[in-house]
RNA sequence: GCGGCUGUAGUCUAGUCUGGUUAGGACUUGGGCCUUCCAAGCCUACGACCCGGGUUCAAAUCCCGGCAGCCGCACCA
């Protein structure tokens, strides 16, 4: 079977688009360089992204570290899970949590042992696979997170983040002064993550040191809707839903106001971030027949999601990738970084009319209160503040006394140190944690994407079809043949399109055709071509990529039309029309 | 992490079994000649035995170990 990918990974390493990294020590799995070419084409797919998301819908973009100490990644429940001991069967090779295993067999605790421990334990203690009776291996560590220490006596402990969307999260309270304090409000950031995966071999699908870009949007959970789904509401999806994958059913083709009909995606907010994905890749060249949304089935789906779609590109070598992961993570991280920190994450929400309670109050005596309690009075009456006020009056009412418990000691309370009062109060809104709705985008996958679904072989020739604005050369300027005239033509033209903030290239070397090849080979969508009619009457050629064809502008136009034509302003076609 | 297969210029490959001269070829790339529109031709140059040990007079070739790649298993909160 014919394998684009190969000849896409072959090319892309030959023209310098990506090559796996540290070669000349014969490489290490999981990583990959982008070349010259490769580094224009991410940067140019970020920046798009940056468009949609920074410019389209107003989320401002932070940058934070990318090692984060350990309690941080404690709170986000990185490193309970990723730290597990693991152990694997000889026989069926089925792997266990080591400690379980133990626990299991000899009823012990061993939870914090080393695994050199563990593994003593495993042999002395004769204990075998729990399936199949088999061998255990020694145990392993089994992280993702790459660990490092911090500071030079290196007592703290902390990770390569292995996502960006913590740095959003813990610094919560200034974002939310920076929005002054409303929702709906999103933030993004693009940047490293890392996960040390095990065996890493899918090239640039699986790294160890990877490109995301994400948007955290803070949303009222009482209101998942969004402001602008009748911009996309026609729109039309292909959602492979958790319940047509269960029956193995075809993915449904709706439109994204049927899909909230429906209930298919659990949210207005939601589907309408599908929509802007969508939109996304097809702006990225991607045709529309291998793009889909998955669902997660509900028991892939991480515990504190409610929903969970992914974007996935289907590719010959590894099927269906996932490339974009959009989920609604509810107030989950909030939530757990309040708590770890001890910092009120939550955000105030004002009701649309203030509600007025009515509310029995506990009133102290102070006179008697004070002489009686002396220093302890003023925290006994913060306390009483806490405790429902009916509650006292009850006691009062079946043994006179009410009993405070407090710091040890215990209190006597009677009703002639209170009073109650019924007071009216105006509640004026409630202090909520938001719910996250989060895009995330693989963007090594992405690019790798637009790599190979940009690439065809059309007669031998090896073309990237990338959009004009993605292509990393912008134009290449060719003397017809190498004669000085000519080649000093080019260069000139060259540079004022270099001045014009275009990154061309000049190229003399080979036949006119050789030229041409290379150029489509790295998807440089236009060429300046120079000839010798050029030196008659200040013409040159503009051949378009795609099409092959050619027409004929003035010297002094091209930089102006070549700049057009890359932003999309004007249309190769228009040119055609005018000569 | 386990098992199987593989490793020669940028790419493809001959040579490896059966150790023996200067590791051969094609494409690509650089320079030149020629050439007035899509990888033409001619001349010329650059460029390789995955790494480390061992056996041997002698290792690309045989042996051991490592690394990397591919395939399968496992893993992928």
């Amino acid at each position: 079977m014919y394998m684009k990918n190969e000849d896409v990974m072959n090319i892309a390493k030959k023209r310098g688009f990506l090559w796996s990294s540290f070669e000349i020590y014969s490489g290490v799995a999981g990583f990959f360089d982008y070349g010259p070419l490769g580094a224009i084409l991410k940067n140019k797919i970020m920046n798009k992204w940056r468009e949609y998301y920074l410019v389209g819908e107003g989320f401002y973009e932070i940058e934070s570290p990318t090692i984060m100490p350990e309690e941080a990644l404690k709170a986000s429940g990185h490193v309970d899970h990723f730290n597990d001991p693991m152990t694997e069967c000889k026989e069926c090779l089925e792997v266990f949590r080591a400690d379980h295993v133990i626990k299991e067999a000899i009823g012990e605790e061993v939870e914090g042992l080393e695994n050199q421990e563990l593994t003593e334990i495993i042999s002395q203690e004769k204990i075998l696979c729990p399936r199949c009776g088999g061998h255990l291996t020694h145990v392993w560590s089994y992280n993702l997170m790459f660990q490092t220490l911090i500071g030079a006596k290196g007592k703290k402990t902390g990770y390569m983040r292995p996502e960006t969307a913590q740095g959003i999260f813990i610094p919560f309270k200034r974002l939310l002064r920076f929005y002054r304090g409303k929702l709906p409000f999103g933030v993004v950031q693009l940047g490293k993550a890392y996960r040390n995966e095990i065996s890493p071999r899918q090239g640039v699908i699986r790294l160890r040191e990877f490109t995301q870009a994400e948007a955290e949007i803070f949303v009222n959970p009482k209101d998942k809707s969004h402001p602008c789904f009748q911009n996309v509401a026609q729109q039309i999806l292909t959602l492979y839903s958790a319940d047509i994958q269960e029956v193995d059913g075809e993915p449904l083709q709706i439109s994204a106001q049927e899909a909230v009909n429906q209930g298919v995606v659990s949210s207005e907010i939601l589907t309408y971030q599908l929509c802007l994905a969508d939109r996304f890749m097809e702006e990225l060249g991607i045709p529309r027949d291998v793009i889909r949304f998955r669902q997660h089935l509900k028991t892939e789906m991480a515990h504190y999601a409610i929903d969970c779609w992914d974007v996935e590109i289907y590719t010959d070598r590894y099927g269906w990738i996932e490339v974009i992961g959009i989920a609604d993570r509810t107030d989950f991280d909030l939530k757990s970084h309040s708590e770890y920190s001890t910092e009120d994450l939550r955000v105030f929400i004002e009701y649309d009319e203030p509600t007025t309670i009515k509310k029995l109050i506990t009133k102290p005596d102070m006179k008697k209160f004070g002489p009686l309690f002396k220093g302890d009075a003023p925290k006994i009456m913060n306390t009483l503040k806490e405790i429902d006020s009916e509650s006292i009056k009850q006691a009062f009412e079946k043994e006179n006394v009410y009993q405070l418990e407090l710091d040890g000691e215990t209190y006597q309370l009677t009703p002639d140190l209170l009073s109650f009062e019924e007071v009216e109060e105006t509640v004026r809104g409630e202090r909520i944690y938001p719910h996250v709705i989060e895009p995330s985008y693989g963007i090594d996958r992405i690019t790798y994407s637009v790599l190979l679904h940009c690439f065809a072989q059309e007669d031998d020739r090896n073309i990237f079809h990338f959009p004009v604005d993605l292509a990393p050369v912008g134009v290449n300027v060719f003397p017809l043949v190498n004669k000085d005239e000519l080649v000093l033509s080019a260069q000139h033209i060259r540079d004022d399109l270099r001045a014009e903030g275009i990154i061309a290239e000049l190229d003399t070397s080979g036949t006119i055709g050789r030229r041409y090849a290379r150029s489509d080979e790295i998807g440089t969508p236009f060429a300046v071509t120079v000839d010798h009619q050029t030196l008659e009457d200040e013409t040159v050629t503009i051949r378009e990529r795609d099409s092959q064809k050619q027409v004929r502008i003035l010297i002094s136009k091209v930089p102006e039309t070549v700049c057009n034509l890359l932003v999309k302003k004007i249309k190769f076609s228009d040119l055609e029309d005018l000569s």
